[in-house]
DNA sequence: TGAAATGTTGGGGCG
DNA sequence: ACGCCCCAACATTTC
């Protein structure tokens, strides 16, 4: 009886999964085992909102082996030592895994890989939920992408809607005595701040897999339109059930054109609109495969020593806290906190404030989405910022500056995204919502606070330091 | 996946 | 009918 086993990452699903179907075909039983080891993710270990999903997302794959007859072997500690005790004591003869891209988890991996067959023990890697993978696309030249709209050309042209592994059907789970519980890991806050998040979310494939339902049937018809609206659910919401292999963007190409041809004909924009923006994460992944650096330090060398402010705690804070007294900052900030999630256009305004009209370094941004984000991702999250702030690969040029109050105005034109999120504004007309600074008295009556810094006055000062860096 | 400043055009009011 | 001005709408340039 050969047993083999799976050691689960972010590959929280049984579906479309590579590495358990093969254990199941070439092994007798399979021991599900989860390491948690944040120790080995470097300085991005993760954070609070995504810890709270992990804790979730480890509960519901639990409880489908549960129903397979087996259950999740935890354990906490170094991920080499933790797999040798594991396959001393279980007898089991092979590890087979999902690979994982980003720097430090790749080096941990190639690592125990070799430790492993020197030990004459099996090490099987195989794709992680990726189209491609980060090594897989090249220009003609042989260089990695460093501009998306090439990378997608490519990429897009090599995709194919074929059917997803199924889930194995004749799956025999060994079990293990020994490991910790879900609660030993203590995944979940301390303190309880999660309400919101439990609200918003349902974690696991199950959830993932009612998400993408929801998405193919309300949001992908029209999706070019709605998905730049904070107030509606006009994007997919999949972004933490994809970081954490809950559901693949295979399964989700799959599905999109196997919906109804009247709702999306062959051409479909929206489709096509949505298909880039999971084309994104994979350039995401590309580039952070290719240019480790940049998860701490600029892509674009004319960066190196960009007068960024010095960190004023003070002010980030405020950002933090959402309380920068510009409405649609404010707003998208407390959705963060509150949900662990932010809509995209948000993401793109608060975080255009932070690095141009506060000048503050991308970094002190990206630390925060990544301690209160559910779906924060290394590869995403660093090019987002970097792209924002002016200083990644195919980047927005730095003085493209968002006007919060314009964004606002353009695509929260009810202003129902704000009321929603900023309730001492809830009741303020239409024409003060936007820029309630205009009437001192709905500030005093409200308490809502006076703004941090004067738009155009900030805007001006970050397109000088821009100027003087280039000069310089 | 920008915004603001500047330039151009054309319709309409008016003398 | 004509030139002139105003200004909105749109286009282009600049940061």
């Amino acid at each position: 009886m050969s047993t083999a086993i799976l050691w689960l990452r972010r590959d929280l699903r049984l579906a479309d999964h590579p590495a358990l179907s093969a254990a199941c075909a070439r092994h007798e039983r399979v021991l599900p085992v989860y390491i948690h080891a944040p120790q080995e993710d470097g300085a991005w270990a993760p954070g609070a909102a995504s810890r709270w999903w992990l804790h979730h997302s480890l509960a519901s794959l639990d409880a489908a082996w549960r129903r397979l007859g087996g259950e999740l072997h935890l354990r906490r500690g170094e991920s080499l030592a933790m797999l040798l005790d594991v396959l001393e004591r279980s007898g089991a003869t092979a590890v087979y895994w999902s690979r994982l891209y980003e720097p430090a988890t790749l080096e941990r991996d190639r690592l125990a890989k070799a430790a492993l067959r020197e030990r004459g023990i099996e090490a099987h890697s195989f794709p992680g939920a990726t189209w491609c993978e980060p090594w897989q696309l090249a220009t003609k030249q042989g260089d990695p992408y460093r501009v998306f709209t090439p990378f997608w050309r490519n990429l897009r042209t090599q995709l194919e809607a074929s059917v997803p592994l199924p889930a194995p059907s004749t799956l025999r789970t060994a079990r293990l005595t020994g490991g910790l519980t879900l609660k030993a890991l203590a995944l979940l806050p301390r303190i309880d701040w999660d309400a919101g998040l439990r609200e918003a979310w349902r974690p696991g494939e199950a959830g993932a897999h009612e998400q993408l339902e929801v998405f193919t049937d309300d949001a992908v018809a029209g999706y070019v339109e709605a998905r730049d609206l904070p107030a509606r659910h006009g994007t997919s919401r999949l972004s933490p059930h994809l970081h954490f292999g809950e559901i693949t963007p295979q399964q989700i190409l799959h599905a999109l054109f196997s919906m109804d041809r009247r709702r999306t004909p062959k051409e479909s924009p929206d489709r096509e609109a949505f298909l880039r923006e999971l084309g994104w994460r994979e350039f995401a992944q590309h580039l952070l495969y290719h240019f480790p650096h940049a998860t701490e330090g600029a892509f674009n060398p004319r960066f190196a020593h960009f007068p960024w402010a010095p960190a004023d705690e003070a002010l980030l804070r405020r950002w933090r806290e959402g309380r920068t007294g510009i409405p649609l900052v404010d707003a998208g900030m407390r959705e963060l906190w509150h949900t662990g999630w932010m809509h995209n256009r948000v993401r793109m305004v608060v975080a255009s404030f932070l690095t141009k009209n506060l000048r503050q370094h991308w970094l002190e941004g990206a630390r925060w989405f990544w301690d209160t984000l559910v779906d924060a991702d290394l590869a995403n999250n660093t090019l987002g910022w970097q792209w924002v702030a002016g200083c990644g690969a195919d980047a927005a040029p730095y003085f493209r500056v968002f006007n919060p109050v314009s964004q606002a105005q353009k695509f929260d034109v009810q202003g129902n995204y704000l009321r929603r999120w900023l309730p001492e504004l809830a009741d303020a007309p239409l024409a003060q919502l936007h820029e309630p600074w205009r009437d001192a008295g709905l500030l005093a009556r409200s308490g809502y606070p006076a703004p941090l810094v004067d738009l155009a006055a900030s805007r001006q000062d970050a397109l000088a330091a821009y100027q003087r860096s280039r000069a310089g």
